[in-house]
DNA sequence: AAGTGGTCTAGACCACACA
DNA sequence: GTGTGGTCTAGACCACTTA
């Protein structure tokens, strides 16, 4: 009977059969090849139909398989797995492309939040902040210019280890990012940030004006960045509203 | 006992408790006031829990509301709704900010696809292709330069009606995009398409290359766009890996 | 007509949060 | 300890695709 459906020996059901899938089944199809059907693939594992059914929903939402109704379940195209839109740091950015990443501060302060700053954060005009300002490097290359603002109540100026990431202690302090609104804008760099970053004047460069918040909703994060448009760039996936098929 | 749960005529029952939750339940409460809990919505409406919870999770997903275990399901903050990273048109887009899209077509051929767009859309090199190139206006202000091209097998230049949105024009051939990746850059304009965009000379403009897929993984466009950076930017989500919490 | 995925039920046990 | 969301079961019916 082919596949045994002997099961990993750690968390929970489906996620251990999702595993099993992508190992033993995708792993030798084709895009497009059907798999077993979930009745079916109940009956190997031993397990209800729903607990498939929860298997395979983690593999299309990883985007390695589609379902057709009344059809079956298919293996999904490989270029699809190149990393949709997952909440990602300059540091990790940098770490994925094999290029050691490292920080150089400008400046860090305690601000009163003004106006843009204060709307953005959602709190109070004049509340206490921490603003930071590093250029970040890529095996020394400057890459981006990095201007983060936050509420000194998430974190203050003097907790912050200035050339670490800010994420990891934004999490430590129980203020873990959860998700993320940027806004990707171009601009032509005035001639200091130009120098900063080592690019003639008058190059471009992408700008990314991000608010972080916590899975509870609280914003911990306000944050403009420069990037180098020569260096760099952003991938992100879009798909159809959940609608029909 | 409040609320009397009767549900609107039409849909599946999750999607019917979704949408009561949704108005009479998310818009009377404050960011972070808890739910009742699903056992209790499943009393209050009639159903099983695993109905309600297939309700909530498409709450979940909208970002509305958020679960923490053990604790309850809370009601999500208000800033998350900016919609997030739905594969839109630039037609959709403008109508959304109440302005009249267009199309001023530049050149529309038949092509032999070169070693770059072969490799984007997947095909031979030398396979016979659509490319068009339109200006998009915005209530006759031009907003970007579009290059599109796609196989031919999926939409022959003969059949495309050139001013009117491609995107339903594929899926009326059975092509409907189901997922676009995207690549957003940075440039400084030359000057030719300076002109066209009615911009100064030396500005920048962001740099859209999108290739877009059916469900089923087959490949129907490459695109890439200049967009002006004065009146455009891209708003996208990300979210935290599945991961634990 | 047969088979598929999509929805739904009425239970159950677990891990976790919180008082 | 009580209540919560997370997982899981063993069925059922429906809407849809395919032949």
């Amino acid at each position: 009977m082919g596949r045994d459906g002997r099961l990993p020996t750690s968390g929970f059901k489906y996620e251990r059969i999702a595993d099993v899938i992508r190992r033993d089944m995708l792993d030798n199809l084709l895009p497009n090849d059907i798999l077993p059907s979930e009745r079916e693939l109940a009956d190997q594992f031993g397990v209800s139909r729903m607990t498939v059914r929860a298997a395979i929903a983690t593999l299309v939402s990883q985007g390695r398989v589609y379902n057709i109704q009344g059809s079956g379940t298919y293996v999904g195209s490989k270029e699809v797995l190149t990393k949709s839109g997952a909440l990602t740091s300059f540091t990790e950015d940098m770490v994925a492309r094999g290029l050691r990443p490292s920080s150089r501060v400008i400046c860090a302060q305690r601000v009163a939040a003004t106006g843009m700053i204060a709307h953005r954060l959602a709190v109070e005009v004049g509340t206490a902040c921490t603003h930071v300002r590093r250029l970040r490097l890529a095996d020394e290359d400057p890459m981006a210019l990095e201007n983060v603002y936050f509420p000194a109540e998430v974190l203050p100026l003097e907790g912050v280890k200035l050339a670490e990431s800010l994420y990891d202690q934004l999490a430590e302090s129980g203020n873990e990012a959860f998700r993320s609104e940027q806004e990707i804008s171009a601009i032509v760099l005035d001639d200091e940030t130009a120098e900063l970053l080592e690019v003639p004047e008058g190059a471009a460069a992408l700008v990314v004006t991000r608010v972080s918040s916590t899975k509870r909703g609280r914003i911990i994060e306000y944050a403009r960045t420069y990037y180098r448009a020569d260096r760099y760039s952003f991938m992100t996936t879009v798909e159809r509203e959940s609608g029909e098929r």
